[in-house]
DNA sequence: AGATGAGCGGTTTTT
DNA sequence: CCGCTCATCT
């Protein structure tokens, strides 16, 4: 038994390794465990040693384990660590998210429930898709029944495992979304669908319904353990709760402050409700503090406590020294936020006081993050954008993705009707209506229709039910996805792949030569990388994943060396030791969302101290005093939470105490920061829209821009009304040019952009004799 | 059937 | 300010 040899050997180790609740948690017996981890306690360790205790010291064998972890990376890091830890059994435990695990149950199961296990994940967007049709098909009014909020009434339905008959109706209104809610359900069934909350409903139905399918899990599951419990939602509760109802061995880690998920059915008061199932659970609390400074940790929580109904906790910081101030900077609007953001970290890497790597900056809103990629674009400084949606979301990756999802489901008819006439092939929508008119009257899928068109042509039963010139493109479509089957069959991965963008001249269509359609099919480029990673595992497990993934899969594990920008959701349970905190205004952080009630008031203050507990070294709170919404500029106050620090944490700097000054942003000098407006880091290698270039899965790094080193001018080269030609800009006329600090900076009118001001060293700038 | 343009509504957070 | 829907035209 290697595991168990190799486990003993580390043993000493690790349990030296760990304070006295860790280990009391780690080496916990039998039973129902419950671990209040504080932030940066070492929750993570603690779960994976528990994992190498149970397989190494209480001999449970790795296939009777269940881990369930928040994102798929954290999964991945745990798996590798087990299997240093413990070697290559560790592969034989149910490692993974609620979501993939429950996809895998499903996959499974799938004889017992009214799908087939070619299943398909609906993402957000077909979600509403669904909808809208339904919308549409009941002939309500779509401003007074917004496809969105009703899918969202489904949703918490959903997670709160209601069905449409358990929802209590007070209105006509409530009349209506319970409607919608059964056709929705109805549709994803002949759709052979799943949408991501049915991924953990219909494993607790299959569960409650089928004693000899919940005997054979729960009896196989002799230990669970759980992270980021607080996070769990009723349907995730339920689930665990049968899971475990036969071993009854459950070990769940969480910490209340750090619940942001209320929105989508958590509730933290599972840890109550945990506690009450479970009167016999063992507490252990996790308060000793690894990451942070005590400056980061006092000021963390004095935010968190003054929030109500919480049991108060201490946070002390085992790393000695108190550490340095929390700054908090007001800028004049959010252009010089994010100019003050990228100047400081700019500095930091300059002066060596920081690696890229450790830096982050945190926002509230996605919206925030594109005048911090602008200033980065300009200052030519690489950086990384932490979500997946930004790439899953695309039109191309869309569409491409919908055709493979076609070739696993037929039956999927959003995945068909989002690319039946992509590119254009003359079907409109008369023929669309046609076609699902003839499946309706049949009984069959308008995949199959089209599938038996395409292999029967004129011969085919449903020819007839189209009108003269209708059935032809439909049957071209149906030959072409026949092709794709057979190829799915036969070949791997990414042969279909190359079949399925070649068959529709997809490079064509979507490259149109502008710098957008060589964006576009990049990003196909980017895809067909990822399926090459999937030829061993197929197509199926392909688009489970691109179904599942999690912004934070897309961080490399190792870290990397740009500093990263994602939002204060994306950053739980990481760590950096620079973090900025951008935006900290009321209306933002606050949201605007959650001023009236106070339990989202309550998770806006916890959001925010999920950020603070993210820093081990310093942190940076930046604000300013205006910002532009919907183009028009408007002003802001300071957040509410700001007046919760106390005061001899911190070092005000920018405009805060102040007074404005008429003439505006780069009059400000205060010995810190010096730029107002990022125009001084304009630069001609870049230009200033953000296509940034994607790489694999969805995250982003945007290379430093080539940069020939020219010495700085040691004297002017340019005068006012010179005519001047820039490679990206054309030509244009010197309005203006000046020294300053050794460079010659240059203020041009482009013909084709307008003004713009440039550093004569860094702008391959050309005069027109 | 498909391309083009006016008008409008909409910003939380994500598996 | 931007992206999407709808109406109108080719």
């Amino acid at each position: 038994m290697t595991w168990y040899n190799t486990a003993l050997g580390d043993k000493m180790d690790y349990l030296e390794k760990l304070n006295g609740q860790q280990r009391q948690a780690v080496t916990a017996g039998l039973g129902q465990i419950l671990v209040l981890a504080g932030p940066g306690s070492g929750k993570t360790r603690v779960l994976t040693y528990r994992v190498a205790q149970l397989i190494g010291q209480m001999g449970v064998a790795p296939y009777h384990i269940l881990s369930v972890t928040f994102t798929n990376k954290a999964a991945r890091e745990m798996q590798n660590r087990l299997t240093q830890l413990i070697g290559p059994e560790a592969e034989q435990m149910w490692l993974g998210t609620f979501h993939s695990i429950c996809a895998k149950i499903l996959r499974r199961e799938s004889a017992y429930l009214q799908l087939d296990s070619n299943f398909v994940i609906m993402d957000a967007d077909d979600q509403v898709t669904l909808v809208k049709r339904i919308v549409k098909d009941l002939n309500l009014n779509d401003k007074q029944y917004k496809p969105s909020s009703l899918h969202a009434a489904i949703s918490s339905a959903k997670n709160n495992l209601q069905a449409p008959k358990d929802l209590p109706i007070g209105n006509y209104r409530d009349e209506i979304i319970v409607r919608v809610y059964e056709r929705y359900l109805h549709m994803m069934q002949s759709n052979n669908a799943v949408d991501f909350d049915d991924l953990l409903v219909l494993p607790v139905r299959l569960l409650q319904n089928n004693p000899e399918v919940r005997e054979k899990y729960s009896r196989r599951f002799e230990h669970i353990l759980v992270d980021e419990f607080q996070d769990t939602n009723m349907a995730q509760y339920e689930l665990l709760r049968l899971l475990a109802g036969y071993h009854k061995n459950i070990f769940v880690v969480g910490d209340e402050d750090q619940s942001i998920y209320r929105w989508r059915g958590a509730d933290y008061r599972n840890v109550l409700r945990f506690e009450e199932e479970y009167p016999n659970c063992q507490k252990i609390l996790l308060e000793e503090n690894y990451r942070s400074t005590q400056v980061v940790l006092d000021a963390a929580r004095s935010v968190i406590d003054h929030n109500p109904h919480r049991t108060p906790k201490r946070l002390a910081s085992a790393r000695g020294k108190s550490g340095e101030k929390i700054s908090v900077y007001t800028a004049v609007d959010d252009r010089g936020e994010a100019a003050y953001v990228v100047d400081t970290i700019q500095k930091l890497l300059k002066s060596k006081q920081a690696n890229g790597g450790d830096i982050a900056v945190m926002y509230r809103t996605n919206a925030q993050s594109r005048l911090l990629e602008e200033a980065f674009l300009q200052s030519g400084m690489p950086y990384r954008l932490v979500g997946a949606q930004r790439f899953y979301g695309r039109r191309e990756v869309k569409d491409i993705i919908a055709m493979l999802r076609l070739v696993q489901n037929p039956a999927d008819e959003i995945s068909l009707l989002r690319v039946i006439n992509v590119p254009p092939r003359g079907i409109g929508d008369k023929t669309l209506l046609s076609l699902q008119m003839a499946a309706l009257q049949h009984n069959i899928s308008s995949g199959q229709v089209v599938l038996d068109m395409g292999k029967n042509g004129p011969d085919s039963p449903y020819w007839k039910s189209f009108a003269g010139r209708g059935a032809a493109p439909l049957a071209d479509f149906g030959a072409i996805l026949l092709g794709w089957y057979e190829s799915a069959s036969t070949a791997p991965l990414p042969t279909l792949f190359d079949r399925v963008i070649n068959d529709c001249n997809y490079q064509n269509y979507i490259d149109d030569g502008t710098d957008e359609g060589t964006d576009r099919w990049e990003n196909i480029q980017e895809l067909r990388k990822l399926a090459y990673d999937y030829q061993e595992r197929g197509l199926i497990d392909f688009l489970e994943n691109l179904a599942l993934v999690s912004d934070q899969d897309t961080l490399p594990e190792g870290g990397g060396s740009a500093p990263t920008l994602l939002t204060l959701h994306a950053a739980k349970g990481l760590e950096f030791e620079r973090v900025f905190i951008t935006g900290l205004d009321e209306g933002l952080m606050p949201h605007s969302r959650s001023l009236d009630d106070p339990e989202e008031m309550a998770e806006e203050r916890r959001l925010f101290y999920v950020g603070l507990t993210r820093a081990k070294d310093v942190v940076y709170l930046v604000r300013s005093t205006q910002r532009s919404t919907y183009g028009s500029s408007e002003a802001s106050e300071p957040s509410r939470f700001l007046r919760d620090l106390p005061a001899e944490l911190v070092i005000q700097q920018g405009l805060a105490g102040s007074r404005r000054s008429p003439t505006g942003a780069s009059d400000w000098r205060n010995g810190v920061y010096r730029g107002g407006n990022s125009s001084r880091w304009e630069d001609s290698g870049i230009s200033t829209h953000s296509s940034s270039s994607s790489s694999l899965s969805g995250s982003y790094t945007v290379p430093p821009p080539p940069r020939k080193a020219a010495p700085p001018p040691a004297q002017q080269r340019f005068k006012a009304t010179m005519r001047v030609i820039h490679p990206n800009y054309g030509e244009g006329v010197v309005l203006e040019s000046r020294m300053e600090d050794g460079d010659e900076t240059v203020d041009v009118h482009f013909k084709s952009v307008g003004f713009k001001r440039l550093i004569a060293s860094l702008a391959h700038l050309e005069i027109i004799p």
